[in-house]
DNA sequence: CTAGGGTTAG
């Protein structure tokens, strides 16, 4: 051995300690034969053998030794080592040796701020970027996705944009990966319009190119443009993989587009994808988000090594199925099987008790998850025990909650407990919390809509009409109410009194059809406004129709008897329509599905699988 | 040296 280190140059050294050596005690017990060896030769040969560096803990056993050799101040070797431990995804040890170089260069620069944002410490790695730039140094094209990427991390679309500009100035556009980041970031910042200008723009596009799109479609809320895009990506010859698919399921859950859903998980399963755990959620939300909670059920009790967001997504299916006490069970099982909850498990589980009106249970567990799980609440645990408990009627109670929260409350706190005040019409404290909340979110449509309820339902109409001018004032824009219906392959959307179809006039024929047999199970429209309590949708004129309506005339024409009706619907069903839509499913014999913004309605022999409760 | 992904209240 000690021939060795005397006879070769050091990197042939090195690179013969690396055919022999591989690993970190051999390294080391060579290093240490050689006490007579220069540190400059040592330095050179431990950053030879670091390159091929593939085990952590060789790693760490050679900067202990360097340690021992006093070399800890030699700006090459930590350099070596900082990018090294960003490599084993390190950090924290990287960043304290980043912090001991005296003038780093651009490439560690540039390896920590991608070190820092593949952690998710994506404020560090912004911060490490406007330093960088502080300095006068350009981030290399690799360190410009990941700071991208810290942007769509944080949804800073503001940072997002100015990084775009730095990224042009340095010349870095026009680069597959960045242009494929940025695409991304936008998407994920919500500026959908950006990401496409960027996408358009680009000479070569990849696979994952056109997943940011697509998934930035899915999750902005433009699920038609989501299917659409995906077969432009296939018709442009890229192939896609499970990935894309599950932008696409998304969309198909929130459209509701049952037989385009499983279409896909036949495509899953014919094109033999991985069928792994998220492609497995995200099939299985798709079918509880389409009203088939069977099927979700099947695949959920299918699905081996069901992790947190699977126990998660299951027990959410059955809080908007209204299955209050199922979801409970079930968490009660995810527990037993050894899976710890998190917040968002909670919100699922205080969101099913919520809308099964288990008051008691929906304490307990709100109790369990602060003492015996030690979670803290976050805003939506907290939204959910508030619409809890003033859905119940303790509105008091709801205020206590509010006040004591350990974080600030926001506009959907205080929303939740307006929507409370509404169901109870408590206008006093409707008034006094519509301050905060106007504070918080002047410009949100729902809100002001709620408050102009409370106020319609004391017949209060001088207060309604201010209420209107104030939104009008503020620009808060009613929000049109659509409903939407599988046919065909197609996904059919129905507006307020709608007459864009072409077999409109059968469809209003239809419900005027209805309305004598309605009218003798004793049916009484319920014109006052108080009960049109969405949005716009309502008191058009009395020939106006609910686009809910409509959507169900046009199922009852064009499928056959018996066919279950699935309706998707974006705002919150009304009142008189959850009455009307009740007889009707008991005239016509049918289960009518709607899915409505909170929950499912299964309207079924006249009753709703709501209870009336919602 | 780079990347896209499943659950959540109102």
């Amino acid at each position: 051995m000690r021939t060795l280190f005397n006879q070769l140059s050091p990197i042939n050294l090195a690179a013969t300690l690396c055919n022999r050596f591989s690993n970190s005690n051999h390294l080391c017990t060579s290093i240490s034969a050689s006490p007579n060896l220069p540190i400059n030769q040592i330095a050179h040969i431990i950053c030879c053998v670091l390159q091929e560096c593939t085990s952590f803990s060789c790693l760490k056993k050679t900067h202990a030794k360097i340690f021992a050799y006093g070399l800890q101040y030699d700006s090459r070797i930590l350099t070596k080592f900082a990018i090294m431990y960003v490599s084993f995804n390190r950090i924290d040890a990287a960043s304290i040796l980043f912090e001991d170089i005296p003038s780093p260069c651009s490439f560690l620069w540039n390896v920590m701020i991608r070190g820092f944002a593949t952690d998710g410490r994506f404020l560090s790695s912004l911060e490490l970027y406007s330093k960088m730039m502080e300095k006068g140094l350009k981030p290399d094209k690799f360190a410009f996705p990941f700071a991208l990427k810290s942007c769509a991390g944080l949804s800073d679309l503001q940072r997002g944009k100015v990084i775009h500009q730095h990224l042009v100035c340095c010349g870095c556009s026009n680069d597959l990966f960045v242009d494929a980041a940025l695409v991304d970031m936008y998407a994920k910042c919500g500026d959908i319009e950006a990401a496409r200008l960027v996408f358009d723009k680009m000479a070569l596009r990849d696979l994952v190119s056109w997943t940011s799109m697509i998934s930035g479609y899915a999750h902005n809320g433009y699920n038609s443009e989501t299917l659409g895009f995906f077969d432009l990506m296939r018709g442009s010859g890229v192939i896609p993989n499970r990935v894309s698919i599950l932008s696409v399921l998304l969309a198909c859950g929130n459209l509701g587009a049952l037989r385009k859903g499983e279409w896909f998980h036949s495509y899953v399963i014919q094109t033999g994808f991985e069928f792994d755990i998220l492609v497995a959620t995200a099939i299985m939300d798709m079918y509880s988000k389409c009203g088939s909670l069977d099927l979700a059920h099947c695949l959920f009790d299918e699905t081996a090594g069901k992790d947190l967001v699977c126990w998660s997504a299951m027990i959410a299916s059955y809080g908007i199925h209204g299955h209050g006490r199922k979801a409970i069970d079930l968490f009660d099982q995810m527990v037993k099987a050894g899976v710890r909850p998190n917040h968002v498990t909670f919100t699922c589980v205080l969101s099913a008790c919520s809308h099964s009106g288990l008051l008691e249970e929906g304490k307990r567990y709100f109790q369990l998850m602060t003492e015996e799980f030690v979670i803290a609440p976050k805003l939506s645990n907290y939204a959910c025990m508030v619409d809890l408990l003033g859905r119940a009627g303790h509105l008091s109670e709801a205020v206590d909650l509010i006040e004591n929260m350990p974080v600030e409350p926001d506009a959907s706190i205080w929303g939740s407990l307006l929507g409370a005040c509404r169901i109870h019409n408590n206008l006093d404290l409707a008034e006094k919390i519509a301050d905060h909340l106007f504070h918080l979110d002047p410009v949100h449509a729902g809100y002001h809509v709620l408050l102009s309820n409370i106020y319609a339902a004391k017949s209060r109409w001088n207060e309604v009409e201010k209420v209107r001018k104030m939104m009008a004032r503020r620009g808060a824009n009613k929000i049109q109410g659509f409903s939407l219906v599988e046919y065909d392959n197609q996904v059919l959307k129905f507006g307020v009194g709608d007459i864009s179809h072409p077999q409109w006039e059968k469809l209003y024929a239809k419900l005027e059809e209805l309305a004598a047999p309605m009218k003798h199970l004793g049916y009484v429209p319920l014109t006052d406004f108080v009960l049109h309590d969405i949005e716009e949708e309502s008191k058009e004129a009395a020939l106006s129709y609910h686009s809910e309506r409509l959507a169900i005339a046009f199922g009852l024409i064009n499928t056959s008897p018996g066919t279950t009706l699935r309706i998707t619907k974006n705002l919150r069903i009304c009142g008189d329509c959850h009455n009307a839509i009740k007889l009707i499913s008991k005239i016509v014999n049918r289960v009518i599905l709607v899915r409505d913004m909170h929950r499912f309605h299964r309207f079924e022999h006249g009753v709703c699988s709501c209870g009336d409760y919602w």
